[in-house]
DNA sequence: AAACTAGCCAACCGCGACAAG
DNA sequence: GCTTGTCGCGGTTGGCTAGTT
């Protein structure tokens, strides 16, 4: 038995609203309230159902909302907290004055996950590609890896090529003063050629990774137990070994180790349970800020998060894995 | 100029949570 | 404790617009 409708779809207009609607339901609700969705639009002489105004409302007629693009603060308060708490819209809404989860959610498809991963970071768990890629060659046994890899393989692939190709021109909008030579007119150029290269070149890396015990931590090279970030770097030096210690900030893609949020404990493996951590998120913001004060982990304030200190490839090189700085 | 594509965003859908009876 | 009604949330879709071919 299928759920009942909330509300007869026969006498009830959709799509697009029109000022007129606009303004008998604000009208209304400034002078009853949002009581009873369900005869709101009965009362205000709307043909819509009470869900389409509730939403309505809620996302754009509501008095206190922004309507504007998305500020840098904002979009780092959004990264910030949805590794935290993952894709909990509302919650992360809450936290940013005007916006609704509408907003964040919409924003964050069409515009922060597309940034994340054009630097190489996995946009769900907030993890480098390459982090994932080694936790899946440290995780498994090696029969497993060679399978899991190839598949793996299939679903980076686009956002590596992202971070290797595309994304480099952006670097360098942002960043007019890096040094870059003449790589860029060799990137342009080529590019199809070394997008089909890359391909070939992320394969053989990873094969590497696999193949090459003493990539591996030591011991049980499946027991992820063992498996420290720094394994991680290392195991992982098929891929761009300076983004492996990445963290949200200035020193993103320093070498100096693991300072993931991630990695802290938050969560365990490649997904994230999100149960407790909405419970501990101002617990754990506040640690995190206490920790930034201490200049060294957690994630950074201001404008840190999208900053061009990163690491840029080579890709007119024979060697995938030259980066230039 | 037309056709096509991609990006964006408003709106819809279905489900779960919760409160009232 | 069960049923019913309502609300809120997250995922998805559809249409508009701008850019590209």
């Amino acid at each position: 038995m299928g759920r009942i409708p909330c509300c007869e779809k026969d006498n009830v207009k959709r799509g697009q609203w029109t000022p007129e609607e606009d303004n008998k339901l604000s009208s209304y609700i400034a002078q009853h309230g949002t009581r009873n969705w369900r005869l709101i639009p009965k009362n205000a002489g709307l043909q819509r159902c009470g869900k389409s105004c509730r939403l309505r409302w809620t996302n754009y007629l509501r008095p206190d909302l922004k309507h504007g693009q998305f500020s840098d603060a904002e979009e780092q308060t959004i990264v910030k907290l949805h590794s935290v708490v993952g894709n909990r819209w509302s919650l992360i809404a809450a936290q940013l004055p005007g916006r609704t989860d509408n907003d964040v959610k919409n924003h964050w498809n069409t515009k922060l996950k597309k940034k994340l991963s054009g630097m190489g970071i996995d946009p769900v768990t907030h993890k480098p590609f390459s982090h994932l890629m080694a936790e899946i060659a440290t995780t498994l046994a090696p029969p497993q890896v060679a399978h899991l890899a190839e598949a793996a393989l299939g679903c980076f692939k686009d956002e590596m090529l992202h971070l290797l190709t595309k994304k480099r021109i952006d670097f360098q909008i942002q960043q007019p003063n890096a040094a870059l030579g003449n790589t860029t007119a060799t990137y342009i150029n080529s590019k199809q050629d070394e997008k089909d290269d890359t391909i070939e070149k992320i394969k053989l890396g990873l094969s590497r990774a696999i193949q090459e015990p003493e990539m591996l931590p030591s011991n049980k090279p499946w027991d992820s137990t063992g498996a420290t970030s720094a394994n991680f770097a290392g195991a992982c030096s098929a891929f761009p070994a300076s983004m492996t210690g990445y963290q949200y900030g200035p020193s993103s893609f320093g070498n100096d180790g693991d300072r993931s949020p991630w990695s802290q404990s938050m969560c365990t493996g490649s997904t994230c349970t999100a149960g407790d951590q909405q419970v501990r998120l101002h617990e754990k913001l506040e640690e995190e800020n206490g920790e930034d004060s201490e200049g060294g982990k957690g994630i950074r304030n201001g404008s840190s998060i999208f900053s061009s200190d990163c690491v840029l490839w080579d890709l007119s090189s024979d060697d995938l894995m030259n980066p230039i700085v």
